[in-house]
DNA sequence: TTTTAAAGTGTTATCGGTAACAGAAATCGA
DNA sequence: TCGATTTCTGTTACCGATAACACTTTAAAA
């Protein structure tokens, strides 16, 4: 194996010029970088992540925890871990993956906390290290998230420039910071666009809204658009709509929220807001790895936009000019 | 930080003793290995990964490689990876994530691959630590995967038992061993019954098996059975049986398989072989340790039992006695 | 030109463990 | 009983990196 003390001698420095330019480049001039970085290269030098996590006083881990239950919740985790795992492999940082089921808040440099509900508060609280939360919330944890509000809002808009008439509302009945910023952007669009508000809200399971489309579909005309939550909502929507006959996009149109998988297994293609699941863990890795450099102080917030990616359940008419 | 040289003057000893209580208490008398249990405990010891990596020259890092596009792949990596990770933690190891698009293959100890395809081979083989593969395979990796043969054999004992007079098999194109494991399982008791067999291979995707049964239910009488090599072959299936007019599960069966995540989209909930994914991930974590422990010795492969999980899409008729 | 500060490089000690060897005590055989 | 093993514990060196300090050399200030 390749160390520092290899790249020393072959660049007739010392191991401590070599570091230095690993760690901080400025203090050495250009000429010494120069024959470093050549004899790094020759050797193929990697540093030995445990000496250096040893030597910081660091675990080089960022430990995840996932806290709600992965059976029932879309799989844009996935997505969301490997945004943090290669983000993270850029710092020689390792992951480590925590379930509701296995708090085992062993050592690490920094946490990034997925699924936090209020009940989780004391547990994170007790979190020794930096912490970032993928999931807005208003507690004062710094984090990371779509920008729900305005997600909807371009939803809602969407909807409204698509030709339906009328457009209901099915949110996630959770009393979360996101739902409620789904919520209102649906409500501040139609607001400003005097048409009036219908909103029902359901455990977010596709059952759900399958059952509530059966006993209410007659309440609503044609040419309702129902702007779901979620994916996984919309999908008991066109199911069920389908079920009873009627036609997707022309009778009824159905947006979703996520754009994760479960648009793609919808028939017709779910119209969603895509969110850009992947960056989002990397924004995470990012931001938790300033917090873990600049000794835990805060970061703010990140809010990324989604994009509306048109499927079969909206008629996408040309925009009128 | 409490360090071994803490719990070490704690206990009136050495640091190594300490040290030998926990890697090899064999050598240490009961007496002494007493005092230093006692102090450990008080004093909450918790060992530092990184100076064991280091002395040990070791990484107690696992690299996990996921060669296949996720977009198109069911959820159940997720389930997969909280398995390695749980287990991996126990042995104070980290998990690194590696996707196909993401290979810089770094420092480790070992492997994990999964979604392994014969194009892979020359980046398999140019791993060079011990390796786990995750999925049947016939070039000799050490493996873990379900018993994709078993579990279409009882599938199909399934449906036959419950009434099915016909079982047409929908399996995935694709030159892999548990695609013929999973066939081979299905032919085999269809023979030994003597029935005739009813083989369709399409692209792992719901809307091309859905486009099948478009074209082609016609051929099928009713009380056809549909055993799908996948959940998402299934989905397709039960959409467009019920999208033509006709019921399930009384004209037509259905039997899906993995029973991670789509199985429970379905409606009506489809009869899937559930694999233990999370268990399956364990076990490659554990084989792989035991390999980097023994020195890349092989450990052999390990198949997991699939389990019928009825849903919606069968009669689940009571076993004829 | 001399003094002083700044910049660049090397030396030493250290992070928290473990292997290898050394030494002390206990057990053994003749 | 005494040396020879065997068993147990401690000492030392080292894994590969970095911070803190020491030492030159160079540039800036007086």
């Amino acid at each position: 194996m390749v160390t520092l003390n290899d790249v020393a001698k072959k660049a007739n420095v010392s191991k401590m010029t070599v570091s230095r330019v690993i760690n901080h480049p400025e203090q050495v001039t250009d000429e010494l970088k120069q024959l470093v970085y050549e004899a790094m290269q020759e050797l193929n030098y990697r540093p030995n992540i445990a000496a250096k996590a040893l030597a910081n006083n660091r675990t080089q881990i960022i430990k995840l925890l996932i806290l709600e239950e992965m059976d029932t919740t879309e799989p844009y985790y996935m997505f969301l871990l490997t945004g943090i795992a290669n983000e993270l492999d850029k710092y020689a940082y390792s992951l480590q993956l925590l379930t509701h089921k296995n708090v085992q808040i062993g050592d690490s440099d920094g946490y990034i906390v997925c699924g936090m509900r209020d009940e989780h508060k004391e547990l994170v609280e007790s979190l020794k290290k930096p912490t970032v939360v993928y999931g807005q919330n208003d507690i004062g944890y710094d984090f990371v998230d779509s920008n729900n509000q305005k997600s909807m809002e371009q939803a809602t808009k969407f909807a409204i420039q698509d030709g339906y008439d009328k457009i209901v509302y099915i949110g996630i009945d959770v009393d979360q910071p996101f739902a409620h910023a789904r919520e209102k952007g649906y409500a501040q669009v139609m607001d400003a666009h005097g048409l009036e508000k219908n909103v029902y809200r359901l455990e977010n399971r596709s059952r759900y809204s399958a059952a509530f489309i059966r006993e209410n579909l007659d309440r609503f005309p044609k040419n309702t658009l129902f702007l779901c939550a979620s994916d996984r909502l919309g999908l008991g929507v066109i199911r069920e709509i389908r079920e009873m006959g009627f036609d997707i996009p022309n009778d009824y149109g159905v947006i979703g929220h996520d754009g994760v998988f479960l648009d793609q297994i919808a028939y017709p293609h779910l119209t969603t807001l895509k969110q850009s699941t992947a960056e989002m863990g990397a924004a995470c890795a990012r931001m938790v790895l300033n917090k873990v450099k600049e000794n835990g102080k805060s970061q703010g917030n990140k809010l990324f936009e989604t994009e509306l990616k048109l499927g079969g359940t909206t008629r996408n008419q040309p925009e009128v000019k």
